[in-house]
DNA sequence: ATGTGCTATGTTACATTATAACAACCGCTA
DNA sequence: TAGCGGTTGTTATAATGTAACATAGCACAT
């Protein structure tokens, strides 16, 4: 069972959110080590911040969070950390709302394709072998090489349709 | 032959750009009609400079060619018109990059898949059908109802690929 | 043709998101 | 312990987007 497969199912249900934060924190912390990069005490923070989130997160909402904490609170602090966990692989930004959602498979370098709730705003990302093979067979066609993916779609989880 | 497929055969390639814009105008100005809703001059001019621009341009930029031209400046403007133009299914926002570029298949709704172009900056409107559906069938598997997509790879189109 | 109501535009002010530039600090290692 | 590279602090500003209210224009009924 992979974190991929495990945030898949679990993403938009209840499950024991603390393990995944920790979980998420120790293999960043793993990961950081290994490639010889420091997730200094703002970037874990920052991390940890964006997992114990059930929504994406705005940057200058994490910011206000920092602060909070004690930690300076000018904009270039949040924007470096975002843009060394993106680096990282750590974290995704998702473009359409401005926001930052951790990667629920770090290890494994990939691009983030989401669902995003517009009633509970949560994300789910999603683990899309089949859609990647046919962009990937589209861009083949097009003699284009693929850098980054940016696939957000945004609409109504399960939940919330029925809540609704 | 569809505006969409000429667009993705034409989009990186050379080919009479004049006649694109025109035929985007002349579809531009029916559909408005049948709906009832009204191109006004700034609305028609500011699809015509989304068209006329070979990469996707942002808010900003078309409001100062706006303004060369003697429109109103303030930002209001421009975002009036966009707002407009996105819901008429005229042109289509890349959130990514902040852009807007326009639709090449308005008479047929649909989202935006795009390649954009990090040498040349161009954006190739798809028609994806594939992966429409395999977004489907994911979203379908999670109990997903799509609202709206966003889907924007990065990368490098054969023509920038050659000439690096 | 004139009033009436709706849509569109003008205008001012401001909110939100993000970056540039340079100084100070910190941890490692030669 | 001096120096180097990466990290953080600090100030200022750029870029993107919206709120709110006033004015103008068009379209339809009278």
């Amino acid at each position: 069972m992979t974190a991929t497969a495990s945030s898949i199912s679990t993403a938009f249900s209840q499950h024991d959110h603390n393990h995944c934060i920790k979980s998420a924190i120790t293999q960043a912390q793993n990961l950081c080590k290994e490639r010889g990069v420091r997730l200094t005490r703002v970037r874990q923070r920052v991390l940890e911040l964006v997992w114990q989130s059930h929504q994406p997160l705005g940057a200058y909402t994490l910011l206000s969070l920092l602060a909070e904490e004690g930690f300076n609170s000018a904009p270039p602090t949040i924007y470096r950390a975002l843009e060394f966990l993106q680096n990282e692989g750590l974290i995704h930004k998702l473009a359409s709302v401005n926001a930052y959602t951790g990667c629920s498979n770090p290890g494994n370098p990939h691009e983030g394709h989401f669902f995003l709730c517009l009633s509970c705003n949560q994300a789910l990302e999603l683990d899309t072998s089949t859609l990647q093979n046919s962009l990937q067979n589209s861009a083949e066609n097009h003699g284009f090489a693929i850098a980054q993916q940016t696939i957000e779609i945004t609409g109504y989880c399960a939940q919330c349709q029925q809540s609704a």
